[in-house]
DNA sequence: ATACGAGCAATACGGTGTATCGATATGAGA
DNA sequence: TCTCATATCGATACACCGTATTGCTCGTAT
């Protein structure tokens, strides 16, 4: 019996951690989506059985909490900056920018509290911006009302880019002659300001629009945080 | 051989359509979640087999859809108020409380442009209700706007009631003691604006919560369409 | 040398959405 | 009235899913 009768030894499975294990199911959902996320395929990127995740995570909706909390790392600031309006825009934006990079982020976004280290770290951010400028209760209605704003606008957003990807036609286009349904329903005269806005309004860049819209609701909070509260 | 002998004709099976489709789905989902709605339960509860469903969808996320503009019918206001603000008021409010309703509603919401006959009246009448108070892009962007706003406060808000009933406490207080991973987090000394605000802050009703933050970006709103645009 | 305990793979279960296809009942045409 | 085409439905099947269970195989401690 020599050596090169007997079989080498086998291997030793490659070592595993959440890091790699997210960044996998990160890397498959950029791919093709949330739907695209198993945790059979996650397990097979790693050379390992499915059940080996369990010893990471106990369920497919902790690895969803995980990813969230991954990609929110890419939200935080460098440093912040003295201006609450400034600090407030840019982790809108960043938050919008890191949906563009993963879009199944949009489904999960505010699917449920973000408590995970860059969660807490992103919400932290956004509180110490705001941070005396009024009573506790005034502040904490003021960064909801930011990101519930934010929150909806990216989720309407990557809706519509999706729909557009589905036809391959842009929101408009789509919506003025080639979605049969929709056109037949603007031809039935029972919907007048909807056909109006269809037919009269421009198309506007959707960073444009977001950056509006969140101006106008910066705005808005801009005047309860500076004024004292009744 | 007796007609006693013989059995009855099989009974022909019971007609199905849409409407009663979607009303099954529907008591599927208020009962267990959306995650409770799957085609064969649903084709069970009609007496049918999964496939007969598939000549009145071609797929689920279709009967996604048409839940979703069903629930949309509970939204339309009777008649249309005079008032603007108003108007788009009492439609943020009542989407919330279809939301409140139908839970899986906030799952839904803002996931897929909604082209549904209700969807299209919700939308008609969104617009009818400040058609004409500023050019049409303006318009545009104050109807997204608001209901960025309030489809991203629904969402958030049964995002944190799902996860109190999880943990059977109010967020408070599972935030302040219950929850040991945020207290810990929050011990660190590393979030000192969100252990204050987690601390100091009260309790604050959902509801007011809701309709203050609605109300600030309604007088955001109000000062861009009231003024001609720049 | 042996016993133990952790980590892992294999297997299995009950479910899912949906394609395919044969039976069957219904309505039309002769 | 009989026959045939057609639409509809049910059963079956497939590929996949999340996860519970089980038993093996190691490295380590005794």
């Amino acid at each position: 019996m020599t050596v090169w009768d007997r079989p080498e030894p086998p291997t030793r499975p490659v070592p595993l951690d959440r890091e790699r294990i997210v960044a996998a199911a990160i890397a498959l959902a950029d791919e093709g989506g949330l739907e695209a996320v198993s945790l059979r395929k996650v397990a097979a990127r790693l050379d390992a059985g499915p059940m080996r995740l369990y010893g990471y995570i106990s369920t497919k909706e902790e690895l969803f909490d995980l990813m969230v909390d991954e990609v929110q790392a890419e939200i935080l600031p460098e440093e912040p900056s003295g201006d609450w309006r400034e600090t407030l825009g840019i982790l809108a934006h960043r938050t919008r920018q890191a949906a563009l990079r993963h879009e199944w982020l949009a489904d999960l976004l505010g699917g449920r509290p973000s408590l995970g280290p860059n969660g807490l770290a992103v919400t932290e951010a956004t509180l110490a911006a705001v941070d005396g400028l009024a009573d506790i209760d005034t502040v904490m209605r003021a960064v909801e009302t930011v990101s519930a704003y934010f929150t909806g606008a990216i989720r309407r957003e990557i809706a519509n880019l999706r729909a557009e990807r589905a036809t391959g036609l842009s929101k408009r286009d789509w919506q003025r002659a080639s979605g049969p349904h929709v056109t037949r329903m603007l031809a039935t005269g029972r919907f007048p300001a909807l056909a109006k806005a269809v037919y009269d309004g421009t198309d506007v860049d959707a960073e444009a629009s977001f950056a509006t819209g969140l101006d106008w609701v910066l705005d808005a909070v801009a005047a309860k945080l500076t004024r004292p509260p009744v």
